[in-house]
DNA sequence: AAAGTTTTTGAGCGATTGCTCAATATTGGG
DNA sequence: CCCAATATTGAGCAATCGCTCAAAAACTTT
């Protein structure tokens, strides 16, 4: 007996992420946001509480596709090595005219977020899974015998994701400057390069 | 004749800097600016103008800064890999405490800023300064048979410098996150001793 | 149709935003 | 000691901020 919904939460959420991820969340305003989901305000503090916690929820449907996309394309390799290599490769081809933003949305979140707030706990839980899901990966990559011997200390798996995690957050955020889209494919490729070295 | 100057352009000018570094360009309010500087918003309209004009006035207080501080500490030491190498160990000391981010203030600048903000390019010409101090002491390194021999087409200077400038991005963006230090000065030493092998 | 239940609406709240400008304060020169 | 010149002040502007809530709309069931 009551009325429908007129809106599909999941859509919403994949918008709202879409435009915090470009904009941010303080150039952001719910006014835009507004206009981008064709919702009044009411409607939007219904579903969803506040800015601040739309913006946490658009947040973690973001970390999740992330932590999905690399699943896939790790999986989707014949060795894990290759998989990360590819992994990285692949963001050489970055581009603002496909994504919101070159810049991984939790590091533009994690660099504009205040130390006392509660976004920033979310957003550091979320790059420690990521930096999870590369040490299991190296992991998986040292038991499987990928590793090269005597690569000794240097070739923990915490070690090498903490390392991989480093190199991803500089890579997109370079990828955001709007130079040379060949010198970003180049550097992408260097740093796959230095992944697939692990092995040999 | 004129009734002097109560405020030094330049202290103002490091606060704002401090401020903005520490809370972003959207997060720090005008009022936020004139408790910092004791100033009335009439006298910082009359020195700088504009909020926007202030912010880059800062930015480039703190890329002068920057450069500064790498050039005193690459020349600091007997080689310039060995330069290189300390200044990216020095980062793994980065902390809050001392500093208003850890992260980089261009960094925070970049992904916080439109693309087709005036501010973007000045951002994005202080990246590609810094890139060229990188390459300039890489090509500085060729010249002096710093580099190890055989290195192939890896050890140009300019693939170099946009290695090294996203190790750093990485660097700094995985230290602002305030889990533990020890990972964090792990994985500067881990970069400086890439710089090192460098050498090898 | 009427009643009941839930969603959506949008005017508008108080607070804050970046900023202006007439008034005031503070100096050196005459 | 007053005047010309500049710096500083701070009340307050229009605009926007995140957000609220009584009313209207839209559906199912009876």
């Amino acid at each position: 007996m009551p009325r429908p919904m007129r809106y599909d939460r999941q859509e919403c959420l994949e918008k709202a992420m879409a435009l915090f991820w470009e904009r941010g969340y303080h150039a952001t305003s719910m006014k835009d946001l507004e206009q981008v989901l064709d919702m009044r305000p009411g409607s939007i503090y219904a579903a969803f509480g506040s800015k601040e916690a739309l913006y946490g929820e658009a947040l973690s449907l973001y970390a999740s596709g992330m932590a999905g996309e690399f699943s896939r394309r790790v999986s989707s390799e014949n060795g894990v090595i290759d998989g990360l290599a590819s992994y990285v490769r692949e963001m050489g081809k970055l581009n603002r005219d496909k994504l919101p933003s070159c810049a991984c949305m939790l590091v533009k979140g994690l660099l504009e977020t205040g130390e006392s707030d509660t976004l920033q706990q979310q957003i550091e839980d979320s790059l420690a899974g990521m930096e999870g899901l590369f040490r299991q990966a190296f992991q998986q990559a040292l038991e499987g015998k990928e590793l090269a011997r005597g690569g000794g200390e240097r070739y923990q798996p915490e070690r090498l994701a903490r390392w991989l995690q480093c190199s991803i957050m500089g890579l997109r955020a370079y990828a955001q400057r709007s130079g040379d889209r060949r010198a970003l494919q180049a550097l992408a490729d260097d740093l796959a390069d230095d992944v697939v070295r692990l092995k040999a």
